[in-house]
DNA sequence: CCGATCGTGTAGCGGTTGCTACACATAGGG
DNA sequence: CCCTATGTGTAGCAACCGCTACACGATCGG
């Protein structure tokens, strides 16, 4: 069965599990099999092949960080959404999905597909969401969208300097600084 | 002989120039050996393992892409200077030097060595060239850090992007925000 | 009750990985 | 002229990779 069953659906959950944890950089199905209680067998009995399996790590992370932005509380100001989104954006689940992506974005980089694909899908609703955070916080609609381009650039890269610049001070002033930016983008 | 030879360093930077067009993530001994006419057999002489290979690459690369930074135009402007370090950041040989450095990163964002030392060392001299070169277009020194953290942290989300968005408005739109909070942040 | 489908374990395929043992050729210094 | 150091090709190791052939139990509709 390679189309959708609830098997299936529990193995892509307990996997992207794993995958936030260990890095889908190097992923093998042998250690994840065995890692969450199956198989590379079974993970090949229930996902076409790696790439299929691949994919579907990768947009069940997505559905989860989207459905994160989603639940966040609405900002009063635009300026407070993006401290706010940061602040979502390294607690736990959230900051993991990103790492997820970021690796995949990083793997896309020379068109290597699946990543190139789903990457660009993801790219399009994690734009979308942060879109939605920011209207909500009053930026208005013909603005909202360079400024989450903006937005996720720039979180992007921060994330990747994150195991370089833990609790350096210079992370909180660059999203303020970005803040700024972004509160100009939706006042001008 | 694993330490300094004028073949080694023929070596390293043929071996760069390979993973400039071909990636980091994913390389092998025997392909790489086999493009640039020596085997995985004379790369594990003259290294002495894959990760010092990996790292004396990304070294090589560092030292390219900073050097191209210093070459720059001095700029008369700050938001300027950021216009100029986005285009060269998109030519040639500084960009496939980016995409080597988000490749590394993103291997060690779960702390994986040797990716994690290499990249800590590489972000310092990059910021370091950035950091000057704002500098001389009239970034006052105290401003100058915070302000090339954020260039080079929006610069590399960008890169991750570029697979998906090339030639999109977005982009330049983005570089422009950037240039703007940037002067904001030298000039205020 | 029987045949077909579904799920699973075993075992293995062909290929690649990083790395190494060994032979050997060449060259330069005593 | 030998002896050591330096470089290189061949050949192979053990481990791992994605993936698959095959057998077998369970389950369920006829």
């Amino acid at each position: 069965m390679t189309r959708k069953s609830a098997r299936r659906e529990e193995l892509a959950q307990a996997a992207t599990d794993y995958v936030m944890r260990q890095g889908l950089i190097g992923l093998s199905l042998r250690p994840l099999g065995a890692a969450i209680g199956t198989s590379d067998r079974m993970l090949l009995y229930h996902f076409r092949d790696k790439d299929d399996l691949v994919s579907t790590i990768l947009r069940v992370a997505i559905d989860q960080g989207v459905a994160e932005i989603r639940a966040l509380q609405v900002s009063s100001t635009v300026h407070e959404a993006v401290l706010g989104l940061w602040r979502a954006a390294r607690t736990g689940l959230l900051e993991r999905c990103q790492l997820i992506y970021v690796q995949a974005a990083a793997e896309g980089l020379l068109g290597h597909e699946p990543y190139l694909t789903v990457v660009r899908e993801a790219n399009g609703r994690w734009l979308e969401a942060v879109v939605d955070h920011l209207s909500r916080a009053g930026c208005p609609p013909d603005r909202a969208r360079q400024a989450a381009f903006l937005v996720i650039a720039t979180f992007m890269g921060l994330h990747l300097d994150l195991p370089l610049t833990r609790d350096d001070p210079s992370l909180d002033r660059a999203v303020t600084d970005l803040a700024d930016s972004v509160a100009a983008i939706a006042g001008s």
